[in-house]
DNA sequence: TCGTAAGGTTACCGCCAGATAACCACATAA
DNA sequence: TTATGTGGTTATCTGGCGGTAACCTTACGA
């Protein structure tokens, strides 16, 4: 169970989920995950900075640890470039990351379509 | 915009959401809010204490809480029977709430997927 | 040598979801 | 008259997420 955060293994190993998508919903639980893992999935890798400015309204120490907790949990890869100065750092999906991707289109066309309906 | 909350209706209204999909995030988080969709789209109508005794760890005020929510969010219908004694209530999805179904069925099959293969 | 850009970490603070527990009304059964 | 089963509400408390702001390292350019 390499591929978890320390809190979701914990969860899982004392059976306090009551069911298999509160797995999911965990890992993709989290104000800005949604739309992180969206953007890198339809932009491709992009830089931390790159997604900053997609994004002003995230924090730096928020987009930091939305990041890291999705590395941790397998579902973004960071890629880091010492030989560039300043050190780059890209982020892109995981294999597994890509297979959160039809879910994440789902409920953007659900949030699509119910936003509509309300504006009528 | 009558189906929803006043938190999130607020949201919309102050533009406080950065994507369609977090209408959709913001109304399915909550702790059992997935589970209970899930159970309400497999079993059909429940009623409270039914759904209570399907997980026995959450609490009744929590439930209570959930499932007004979803209520007011336009995913789940109360139905109360007067004429039965003591009092019945009995919460069904309501054709929008089924709407929401395949993602959570996608988060399912997620979920599952993974906790297998962590497993391994 | 000061500013700026890269990508972070750390400290502090406030708020709210959820936990816990007690309370309500109503009616039936023991 | 007490207990049990409906389906709730209310009060209080606490952990943790996210916001704000400061700090760090490296290196280029003015």
């Amino acid at each position: 169970m390499g591929d978890l955060r320390e809190e979701i293994r914990e969860k899982i190993e004392n059976k306090q989920f009551n069911c298999e998508k509160e797995l999911t919903l965990s890992i993709i639980s989290g104000k800005w995950k949604i739309v992180i893992i969206y953007q890198l999935g339809i932009d491709g890798p992009l830089r931390f900075n790159a997604i900053q400015r997609l994004f002003p309204r995230i924090s730096h120490k928020v987009l930091s640890n939305q990041l890291r907790e999705l590395e941790e949990d397998g579902i973004v890869n960071r890629q880091v470039y010492h030989e560039v100065v300043p050190i780059q750092v890209e982020y892109s999906l995981t294999p597994l990351g890509e297979t959160l991707l039809p879910i994440v289109l789902m409920m953007y066309d659900w949030g699509k379509k119910r936003m509509e309906d309300l504006k009528v």
